[in-house]
DNA sequence: TTAGGGTTAG
């Protein structure tokens, strides 16, 4: 063990052992009268040793006393307590004990206070034995003021004593007092007392100190300990040495399975996920009998790998063991299905769980979301409340995502307050994904007010607010907070700039994006990737710097992805420039050629040119690759109604009245009506289009908001593709017209409607 | 003494 000291700083010298003193004598115990006892209570109960003969003197009431309190009925105790009281009933020793661990086991401080104020009127001068189950009481209650004063006042500590109290601070995390106890206790130390203060040791910055205990153990023989020699290994792992633990592993001469699993658990978290799987392949060959735990660390180290035939193979293994079923083997399970894509394999093996808890119903919700299936994992969450299912903080952020992408502030805003009844908003986590999901469904008052009221945010939260305003267009706001992130000492990561560049991108902020592309490596240390270009690119694109954006996708550090011709091709359509726009689809048609983009616009752009035939030609390969067009609506909550429209759609039962508001503002303004003509849709072609533009989905959505919506209030539409410029043109001079703030959500971004102007400045 | 799930993105 060459780095570890045989030497101790500050540990204490090695005493000689204590023996602990029994100051158990005979308990007179009258007999009560049984009629006293009630006729609703048992006198049976499982204690084989106690035998009708044997029964003496006020034990049939001590027994039955014991009997109550194994069962957990603490309010019987009291009442029989009182009646054995009253007929001169010793209580004996046993029975304390009994009423003391149920007390500590329900976790009811009031009742063993109550009760130890009993043991102390009544007995003058209590057993060690009782006192040590007085602290133990205390201790498991979380109490550790009272069991610091029934310590203090204790004459007679033994090593149970100490043991007892040096462990409750340590796992309450009190280290220095534990550690302080420790010392001064002048008793041999015990395997579970080291074991208590190993495990307490988490972090780098108590790696010393994990160092010095070791030390200790092994001067005090009690090395070679497989107990005390796995908590060692697991100290390490947890302080972040994992050559320390790798040392004390290599050195056991007997390893559990718990030593193997901490190891593995170690690789993983310093992802040396193939370490991990090489131990777990060692593991199998010495034949070490696996539990629960093994599978679950190995499962989800076969999902980050995402080795779907090795995690079948473990499946298959924990089938054979007749662990699939149980809770920990089968939730990883689900994990590790999901993580490799195979989603119908997730299902299967959460239906085979047998008792699925919390943890297997996180696993499942956040599983839909991440195969886009958003609808469903709120089903099941709605579900889950009806049944009154025990819920955690997990499955309360992964339902603020599913609100976020489906946009449903209605929701959204309902289970926020639930999960703050219930107490379930995960630090950071579940603030973080709240954030988000309130700017993504148009609330970015709301996004900041979660925001401000978090002490300290962190990185990911800072991102989210950033990114949030970038997605509103705000620029100003998502860069001043940019700044004061920095003010605040956060340093941002390589997302934090995707929002700082989009934040540029969406107000034609062309120099500054440049600025905060070039500073990033430098002044940031955050490596830019292709999707930082990708942005560039795109900031470029929108600001009509088309050649800038082709030059740049020529000589940037990346081989250019199907993102940044996308990003082009998109500003050649906006600026209709058909030559660049060429050489954008011909690349974007090579790497992705399933994405309808590259079809869509180059008819556009041919057809704008009045090319038809080229046009014609990129219709027909869609055609041919049978790629269709996504269908286009639109939705608009009224009155917590979700209410969605698709072109065209007269289903609904308020059509006359839609159609009418529409005509209001169609016939108003023939010059709109022109300049509505001069755009071409894909869909249809130039003479059916005239008699559907005014069909389109959005303009539906917001005429419904127009009627329905009371006037002051703003009108939100949602929109799952991106709007074109003939209804971003209606919105406007609806917003003109009626004086009502409309903002409607494309699947690009959030565009603000106020009299006739959109916050986009038209740059979207 | 050991394990499994959740946050920010164009």
């Amino acid at each position: 063990m060459p780095s570890i000291n045989a030497h101790c700083f500050l540990l204490p010298p090695l005493p000689s052992p204590v023996v602990a003193q029994d100051k158990f004598s005979e308990t007179t115990i009258k007999s009560a009268n049984f009629s006293q006892i009630p006729q609703w209570v048992s006198l049976k109960c499982s204690f084989p040793s106690v035998k009708t003969h044997q029964i003496q003197q006020g034990q049939v009431e001590n027994v039955h006393l014991i009997s109550l309190s194994k069962q957990g009925k603490l309010k019987q105790v009291h009442e029989f307590l009182k009646l054995m009281d009253e007929a001169g009933v010793s209580v004996s020793p046993h029975s304390y004990k009994s009423i003391f661990e149920t007390c500590a086991k329900l976790g009811s401080l009031s009742d063993g206070r109550s009760i130890h104020d009993r043991l102390r009127r009544t007995v003058k001068d209590p057993i060690g034995f009782l006192e040590n189950c007085v602290l133990r009481m205390y201790c498991d209650c979380g109490s550790l003021v009272d069991a610091q004063n029934v310590f203090d006042e204790m004459l007679d500590r033994n090593l149970v004593t100490w043991d007892i109290i040096v462990s409750a601070y340590a796992e309450k995390g009190v280290l220095d007092k534990a550690i302080g106890l420790f010392t001064i206790s002048r008793i041999k130390p015990s395997h579970s007392i080291y074991i208590s203060l190993l495990r307490s040791l988490t972090g780098f910055s108590l790696l010393e100190l994990g160092k010095q205990l070791h030390s200790h153990v092994i001067r005090n023989g009690l090395a070679s300990n497989v107990s005390v020699d796995t908590a060692i290994a697991n100290m390490y792992v947890k302080c972040g040495w994992l050559e320390g633990a790798e040392l004390v592993f290599n050195q056991m001469t007997e390893k559990n399975a718990v030593v193997w699993t901490g190891l593995m658990v170690g690789y993983t978290q310093a992802g040396k996920l193939e370490d991990a799987l090489e131990l777990f392949t060692k593991m199998v060959k010495e034949g070490v009998q696996m539990d629960e735990f093994v599978f679950s660390i190995i499962l989800k180290v076969c999902g980050g790998v995402e080795d779907l035939t090795m995690g079948r193979q473990i499946h298959g293994y924990s089938v054979k063991l007749g662990l699939d079923s149980d809770v920990s083997v089968g939730t990883p399970l689900v994990d590790f299905y999901v993580k490799c894509g195979s989603f119908e394999s997730a299902c299967l093996a959460f239906e085979r769980i047998s008792e699925p808890n919390d943890v297997s119903w996180s696993c499942v919700i956040s599983g839909y979301c991440q195969v886009g299936e958003f609808e469903e994992s709120v089903k099941i969450f709605k579900l889950l409340k009806r049944k009154v299912v025990v819920l955690n903080s997990f499955i309360y952020t992964s339902i603020f995502q599913a609100c976020a992408v489906l946009a449903d502030l209605n929701l959204g805003a309902q289970v926020h307050a639930d999960a703050i009844k219930t107490g379930l908003v995960s630090y950071l986590y579940g603030e973080t994904a709240m954030i988000s999901m309130y700017s993504r469904c148009g609330r970015s008052d709301y996004a900041y007010q979660v925001f401000k009221s978090l002490e300290n945010p962190d990185t990911v939260a800072w991102t989210a607010i950033i990114c949030g305003y970038a997605y509103h267009g705000n620029a100003i706001e998502a860069l001043s907070l940019f700044n004061r992130m920095q003010d605040c000492g956060v340093r941002p990561n390589a997302v934090t700039f995707i929002g700082v560049l989009t934040a540029c991108s969406h107000s034609g902020l062309v120099t500054e994006g440049k600025k905060y592309l070039e500073s990033m490596r430098g002044k940031y240390g955050v490596e830019p990737t292709v999707d930082h270009y990708d942005c560039m690119v795109d900031i470029y694109s929108r600001a009509g710097l088309l050649q800038e954006a082709f030059e740049l996708i020529k000589c940037m550090p990346f081989e250019p992805d199907a993102m940044s011709w996308k990003s082009l091709l998109g500003g050649c359509w906006t600026h209709r420039n058909l030559e660049l726009g060429k050489i954008a689809a011909e690349n974007l048609l090579q790497l992705d050629p399933d994405d309808t983009a590259s079809y869509i616009v180059m008819y556009n752009l041919y057809a704008s040119h009045g090319i038809w035939e080229e046009a014609a030609h990129f219709r027909w390969m869609m055609a041919e690759r049978n790629l269709r067009k996504d269908i286009s609506y639109s939705w608009i909550t009224v009155k917590g109604k979700m209410h969605s429209f698709v072109a065209g759609n007269r289903h609904h039962p308020q059509t006359e009245q839609i159609y009418s508001k529409l005509e209001e503002f169609t016939s108003s303004s023939d010059n709109a009506e022109n300049a509505l003509l001069t755009e071409e849709d894909v869909s249809c072609g130039l003479s059916e289009r005239k008699e559907q533009l005014p069909d389109h989905s959005e303009r539906l959505a917001i005429a419904f908001g127009l009627i329905f919506t009371s006037r002051h209030t703003q009108i939100l539409v949602f929109k799952n593709l991106r709007a074109c410029k003939d209804c971003h043109d209606f919105a406007k001079r609806a917003s003109l017209v009626t004086g009502r703030e409309i903002v409607v959500r494309d699947s690009n971004r959030f565009h603000h409607f106020k009299l006739g102007k959109c916050s986009c400045n038209d740059y979207w």
